[in-house]
DNA sequence: GTTAGCACTCAGAGAGTTAGAGTGCTAACG
DNA sequence: CGTTAGCACTCTAACTCTCTGAGTGCTAAC
């Protein structure tokens, strides 16, 4: 591969991405760095058809990136915009800081994508997989009825109804708290299996049968804890977007399907997929790029942006970088603003 | 107006539904219950369009009703059909029980009506407006950290975590409980007004400041309890309909303007509402279908379907009806599945 | 009051034309 | 031998023109 040839293709590129129209010949050789004649680069653009990095929607018109063209781009050929400083610090501003609440810092992510690259935004919550069950709190609300709290060392607070089939004594409760307690205090959220659960329900019920609903409830909670929620933001944007199948946007932002998993099998780093390379994610002519943002080293979720594929790669791929790597730095605990571990609890 | 006129106002309609084209005067000489020439339709046409129950695309295409021909036939011409017991058993069996959860209910009943009519189904969710506080509690869970528990007597939770300027003492945690139980305990949702908790705010600060945060959390739980949240399912029918204008149906899905307040202000009963009749919900050629269903004899959500103005009334109708009328039934509580009035609490 | 007959209207489909952007190929150039 | 100018060719999109048929309103007869 010629070295023109890639110029010639990383030109094609911005030319697509900049006007939205096929580009001919002529319109590359009137581009400032380029110092060759139209035909020598009709000879070229032949042969990036030729290898598949180029396709022409018709006989007479100009040429479009085919998904090769653009990896290539991506990987190969772009440089990437730096982000001024001062954007950096309306960035900054925008997301918050240590002591904005892990939820919203990623939503604040998703505003800021949005209003940046005028592309839908996608964020996915931390998951608190490695945060440990620091409280639970079993409430009686009405006859049989009781209410389940889980609060978590990172700070978060699921509640439950659970509906029993005899009222509990003053006595079972704390037995069943107590129990709990000893049990769960300190046990990762990711670590509660079914077996574990299933033991812990042998173990209650031993003592009294109907106590099982409760711990099946704590599970359940667990789980929910466990749960990834995906959050598209600004997907009015697709829909505006004219190469995009509207019907596919649709369906895309009612079910969103398949976009968690891919999400989760990202590989570090921003990743770029488009949209019909992978069947899971389905919209025609979209491109997502994404990257995974970590708390306290560890990954926690992600961040990104859904677009065209005719999209502006420089730019959106720094910003997306930037923002991870950002979310990544406020997330990372300076053991001062989690709800501490249990052994720091105080009891009422 | 004559009888026959009201006939054929009625068969153009039925016609028009059925096939989407604009009505000829000889279509309707053709059906099985009309017996005089095209002819003289034609001039009872003439008569009807006059009147303002139908138009003409453009001169020399068929005819096809206003919304002043829709109001007559829907108010007084069609015939609703009914709808056949099994169907009636498949839709309980979507909805779900007595159990079910009521968030779950009103999705079910969404996805039935979308499953039912090809439209798009909205539905609100049961407002808890008339339930009352049955339980507030304040759970310490970490250095100046707490968690504020919010039951209402309809069984709804929410919680909320709260940092203070100071460590609370095992007093003045009893002291604020207290004082919350006795204020709050059977205040219905609804009446939380402002002007209460500013004097609670006010009186508690007087015993300590730093309780008001308590206080300001305990008002927006109670917000998030009066938040009527709107869901439209299905609405990429409204986008494969081609009478609908494209563009107004994205910014419907985008901002669903004016949807809430249109839902809100109907009447008992079925309504339809026609898309350019009310600047708030603007798709121009659609229709709204809707209906409020009730939880102990209380109004309590709404539930419908939007769909193009050319839908089949008859059959679409009766549908709505049902579900209002189910869902109004399985919410009602046989007082065997809520959380009960405080006087009935148990204290741990 | 109802109907048959007829002239009239108009949207939409299809065919033909044109303009222009862009190509591939060939031959000349340095 | 790579590069370039020139030219014939291709194909789409826009436009015009024509034609067809469904449907009308009106009139005169039943």
């Amino acid at each position: 591969m010629d070295e023109r040839k890639l110029k010639i293709l990383a030109a094609v590129v911005d030319e697509y991405v900049r006007t939205g129209e096929p580009v001919g010949s002529k319109s590359i050789s009137k581009l400032e760095n380029i110092n060759v004649s139209s035909a020598t680069i009709r000879n070229d653009m032949a042969a990036l058809e030729q290898l598949g990095y180029l396709e022409q929607p018709h006989t007479s018109a100009g040429r479009v990136p085919t998904f090769k063209g653009y990896r290539l781009y991506i990987d190969e050929l772009m440089t990437p915009h730096d982000i001024p400083e001062e954007e950096k610090k309306l960035i900054d501003e925008m997301l918050g800081d240590k002591d904005t609440p892990e939820e919203l810092l990623v939503q604040n992510a998703a505003t800021a994508l949005t209003e940046i690259t005028h592309c839908a935004a996608v964020v996915t919550n931390a998951v608190p997989r490695f945060s440990v069950i620091s409280k639970v709190e079993v409430i009686p609300t009405g006859k049989r009825l009781y209410v389940i709290l889980l609060i978590t060392s990172s700070g978060n607070i699921k509640n439950k109804a659970c509906r029993l089939e005899f009222d509990l004594s003053h006595e079972q409760l704390d037995f069943f708290t107590h129990y709990i307690e000893e049990n769960l205090s300190g046990v990762s959220v990711d670590e509660l299996s079914e077996e574990m659960m299933d033991n812990m329900v042998a173990a209650v019920s031993a003592y009294m049968v109907s106590l099982s609903p409760l711990v099946k409830g704590i599970c359940e909670l667990s789980e929910d804890l466990r749960q990834q929620e995906l959050t598209v933001s600004g997907s009015e944007k697709l829909l505006s977007c004219d190469e995009l199948d509207k019907m596919e946007v649709v369906k895309f932002i009612e079910y969103k399907d398949g976009l968690s998993e891919l999400l989760e099998n990202a590989f570090s780093g921003v990743q770029v997929k488009f949209g019909a390379e992978n069947d899971s994610f389905a919209i025609g002519n979209s491109s997502l790029i994404a990257s995974k943002y970590r708390k306290d080293g560890k990954e926690a979720g992600s961040l990104g942006v859904i677009g065209p594929m005719r999209v502006d790669y420089k730019k959106i791929i720094p910003y997306v970088e930037y923002l991870t790597q950002r979310i990544s730095s406020l997330m990372d605990s300076g053991d001062d603003d989690i709800i501490n571990a249990p052994d720091n609890l105080q009891e009422p």
